[in-house]
DNA sequence: TTACTTTCCTAGCGTTCGATATGAAAGCCA
DNA sequence: TGGCTTTCATATCGAACGCTAGGAAAGTAA
């Protein structure tokens, strides 16, 4: 089960033309995924979103668990990218800082459901879906291990105090990052997860 | 949508005594619920964790709502007495900290589900359970209002800096509850999240 | 025009969902 | 013992679930 695997498809030149947009309806079902959650989400609230019929759907994706990790893949982005801004940022409390900057806004955005897919989409699930739940899970954990690398080369390098735990910080950027989706989810704002960023920050280790 | 509804059972005096412990069954309840979430547990995975039949759950439970609400209502515990122990508490800060280890220490169990439920059990959900969900957020609303209530009075007190915004102080606090759900879930240890409760502590404003 | 490929829509597959009708069984009280 | 009340287990109910068979339709290639 992974998540990182790029579908590449290559254009046809026989047949039927496709008759939609296949980004654009990957893209509902991201959001509809985003809203209402990986099993919660029925294939009709799928097919309606995309504006598709199920036989299409199942053409174009394989099935409901494909294009879900497909959605997500799209909803979180190149990782690469991500990892590398981790990498290239001037200190790991920048990178932490504009991470959670980043989370705060996208959880709070006016045209996109509120909160994080990859924090409340598989936040629980039958024992049917274990698999999925364990994909999303090893995302959170693949970010949570840049981000702890570059904290511990700036243990290294002396930016942080010596003594600090590499992933106990680490840790508790998650930690910020996955509990301010629910509070989106319960309305909060963008200002307020702001002003919660920076009081949380206060707790970045000093020399 | 109340959860604080108190359902006392008068005993019957005559017709078949009931041949099952209504408490213990709804205590399996909770933890099928707290493992797998409301709308992704079906009927049936109640029903074997309960040792009762269909009609038996219905009869004794109403539906699977109220079912739900009921087994939340044993997992928040006595929220009177939960509201009592912030006031009592001698500061804020004890008071943000007793709940922050408490809920590090139950989202690890040895033989309780990982994470919480208030957390996840709702995380997502179709628009059909809109109404359950809101009365979970409710529930973590009104454990933040305490909170803040708590730090205003300390700010009050001026053992928190005037000037200090309580609503994000309060939020932070239901921030890293609600993320060190996730890692728990994520298969984060007990030591890490105390480890994380104390990092985060340190974003505490001090005089 | 005639093959050939691919997607289209209609209809429906078998399964599981939450919830119940029904009558037998088990306890009180007279 | 014989009512009376309530719970019991069996056997489903209609609706929704994820998914697909089958043939018409729309394009390319010869």
């Amino acid at each position: 089960m992974k998540l990182s695997n790029s579908t590449v498809t290559a254009p046809r030149k026989t047949g039927r033309p496709l008759s939609f947009d296949r980004d654009a309806a990957l893209e509902q079902a991201m959001l509809t995924f985003w809203r209402h959650g990986y099993e919660t989400t029925s294939i009709v609230d799928l097919t309606t979103a995309m504006g598709v019929t199920a036989p299409s759907l199942y053409a174009a994706f394989g099935d409901k668990k494909r294009l879900f990790l497909e959605a997500a893949r799209r909803y979180a982005g190149d990782q690469d990218a991500a990892a590398r801004a981790i990498d290239d940022a001037p200190t790991a409390y920048e990178a932490a800082r504009s991470m959670l900057v980043n989370a705060a806004i996208m959880y709070t955005g006016d045209t996109t459901p509120k909160g994080c897919l990859l924090a409340s989409a598989t936040a629980s699930g039958s024992a049917a879906s274990r698999d999925v739940q364990g994909a999303i899970a090893d995302v959170r954990k693949s970010i949570a291990a840049c981000l702890e690398a570059r904290i511990d080369r700036d243990i290294a390098n002396g930016m942080i105090p010596r003594g600090t735990h590499g992933p106990t910080l680490a840790g508790f950027v998650m930690t910020l990052a996955q509990g301010m989706s629910t509070l989106a989810r319960d309305g909060a704002s963008r200002v307020s997860l702001l002003a919660i960023v920076d009081t949380a920050l206060g707790a970045w280790p000093r020399a």
